[in-house]
DNA sequence: GGCACCATTGTGGAAATCCGTAATGTTCGA
DNA sequence: TCGAACATTACGGATTTCCACAATGGTGCC
């Protein structure tokens, strides 16, 4: 999915003014007349940024942001607006909104914090393609392969695991020894460092 | 140290009422009538918010902002503001300020701000001694004992760590266990889970 | 000098981990 | 129904960790 800047705005005229500007530094745009146009097409593996204008017939700006919110959007979302309103600024930056910019304004400027937003995208996804994988590899292991990771990242003894779950010590190197050959470390240490942070389960 | 509410501006009767509204909703508060008065006053040890009025005669309010985020500040920071300038009120907020509100407001709005920021503030605090309390027990540790530590939670057996450092095995095991006794744990897996996203050097 | 703290090492045994080889039973999908 | 994947266990030895007891030498402070 290539990174796109989504421009949101009602205005014909300014959305393909936008548009140009925006190809012309090299950034593909895909332009959508209100928001309930941009809702149905919206998914959440959409990659770049969104360019929202905040008066819109219809689902207005802000409205749209809160439902895309609801639904786990992490596209970085650039507000625009044409008359200034403090209150309305500050309630969407509280929320999470990536900038929020007056109409008209320096193009150039905008330019570069739609890029901004492009590069802040993108180093978001690859932080997270790290999380991924690693539970991409969790889920490549068994039920009982799970139980005996838990145990063993809580400091338990083979044996106490062992009674625990009701099986023979053996049984439990056994599940251990496969997890950690999954899981590609050598040493309880390496997994826990490796799952530092995470829940774990 | 007592959390405050730090009142910065130059207006007294702003000050009188603003203090006067908070001190009934049971906020303490101090005055100052200048960014400059303030700055001489603050240390990174004071705890609460701090209310910063944008236009002051000298400094201004996000000038006096920018040199405490240079300083370190912790305060969580409220704009207060009489014309609505949303440029700045976006680089305030992307600044890390807590809140930017527009005078007049509605006074019971404002004090609510107020006790949120202060409860952040005190999250936050509580949230930092914990990974104080952590870093003064590391520091209880003799150097030998450290350069242990780094290479247990690399997952190295005690009989390379010897190698490593030139020892013998006994004497790694040794520090191995005074070092686990001073952190309050039992296994290296246990040492891992307490350390971890640190950097734990 | 005496004392506390640190770093160092040894001996030796109990406990735990690590691991190859081998085998049995279950489950689930082709 | 056959086979792959999973769960289970045993034997036995190599390696490692854990720990109590014991000792030596250096540094820094009162």
């Amino acid at each position: 999915m290539i990174p796109y800047a989504y421009l949101v705005d009602d205005d014909d005229a300014i959305r393909d003014s936008l548009g140009w500007l925006l190809e012309s530094r090299g950034v593909a745009c895909r332009g959508f007349g209100s928001a309930e146009e941009f809702l149905a097409t919206w998914n959440d593996t959409l990659t770049g940024c969104l360019l929202l204008d905040i008066r819109m017939d219809g689902m207005s700006g802000p409205e749209l942001f809160d439902i895309l919110n609801e639904r786990g959007n992490k596209l970085p979302v650039i507000f625009l607006t044409g008359h200034g309103d403090v209150p309305m600024a500050v309630s969407a930056l509280k929320k999470g909104a990536f900038d929020f910019v007056e109409k008209p304004c320096n193009d150039n400027e905008l330019a570069n914090r739609v890029i901004e937003a492009l590069r802040l995208n993108e180093n978001q996804r690859l932080a997270a393609s790290g999380a991924d994988s690693l539970k991409t590899l969790i889920d490549t292991l068994t039920t009982r392969e799970k139980q005996v990771m838990e145990r063993v990242l809580s400091g338990k003894l083979n044996k106490v695991i062992a009674e625990e779950l009701l099986i023979s010590m053996r049984t439990v190197e056994v599940h251990r020894a496969n997890l950690f050959d999954k899981m590609g470390v050598r040493t309880a240490v390496e997994l826990a460092q490796l799952l530092a942070g995470k829940s774990g389960k």
